[in-house]
DNA sequence: ATATGTTATGTAATAATATAACACAAATAA
DNA sequence: TTATTTGTGTTATATTATTACATAACATAT
């Protein structure tokens, strides 16, 4: 199993068990709501415990929303380059890896001398599903 | 001349003019602070004419750093898609349009029918200036 | 010119997101 | 064992953003 890869503390799991049962991303104020019964009581320790699952690449951070997702492709846990498509109807986020995406923009740091450390895309709109169930309104 | 090509008010003319004259994103409170002497007291009076500003595209936000920016081309205010290279040593921010890009995240989102509103692409790392001022510690 | 609709303004209060600082406990490694 | 690192729990606070409401400025159509 992928996700037992890494050893987590209580914690980590608590949170990274909650955003893998969650389908859609969770503010770290959400995930402290629903993580109250577990015995968290304050942010910091549910930030704290994303910041480990983000460095270790379980967990991704929906820069324009200020929520946080679990990986996708928990198993190959690279920290390459992902993006997201957000549906701002629905609220899911659908990850997606694009080599060629990563390819240009390497390309256009190459040239530009900048030293790339991490990348985000994020597409915001309407998912297929939200399109064809407002088509009959 | 470019910004002068729409009717902008007293405070939306103050945050551009600021945001122009500024070599760096700055943050909403970063504005107000500056524009205090102008007159300007409430948050809300920098983010309406912040939400204003991006929306006519002379002002991007950078949504991994909650800050804003004078848009670099803004004789062209189309509302396409651009990218940032962002330096997390000097806080400088490097604008950038790839019409590649655009075309295989709009790609993507046909085959995923997935309707776009608004793409976001941001790379943190650090930029040629800084690599080069490191260098010799 | 005046009524109407729209857009912008000013202000206060508050919500939502995130971090600093400190003391302590658990796991790891020397 | 001792030292070191990593995680925990707690309080307080910083930072970012919005809600709600009252008023003013401006356009334009009668």
């Amino acid at each position: 199993m992928a996700t037992a890869e890494v050893k987590l503390t209580k914690n980590q799991r608590l949170v990274l068990d909650l955003l893998c049962a969650s389908d859609a991303p969770m503010s770290a104020y959400a995930i402290l709501d629903q993580l109250r019964a577990e015995g968290l009581r304050a942010p910091l320790q549910v930030y704290r415990a994303l910041d480990k699952l983000i460095g270790i690449g379980l967990v991704h951070r929906l820069e324009s929303m200020n929520a946080f997702v679990a990986c996708a492709h928990p198993s190959c846990h690279s920290l390459e380059m992902v993006g997201f498509a957000i549906c701002e109807e629905c609220g899911k986020a659908l990850e997606f890896a694009d080599s060629d995406i990563a390819e240009i923009l390497s390309e256009w740091a190459g040239t530009n001398g900048f030293l790339a450390k991490s990348t985000s895309i994020e597409i915001k709109g309407t998912c297929a599903a939200c399109q064809t169930a407002t088509e009959h309104l």
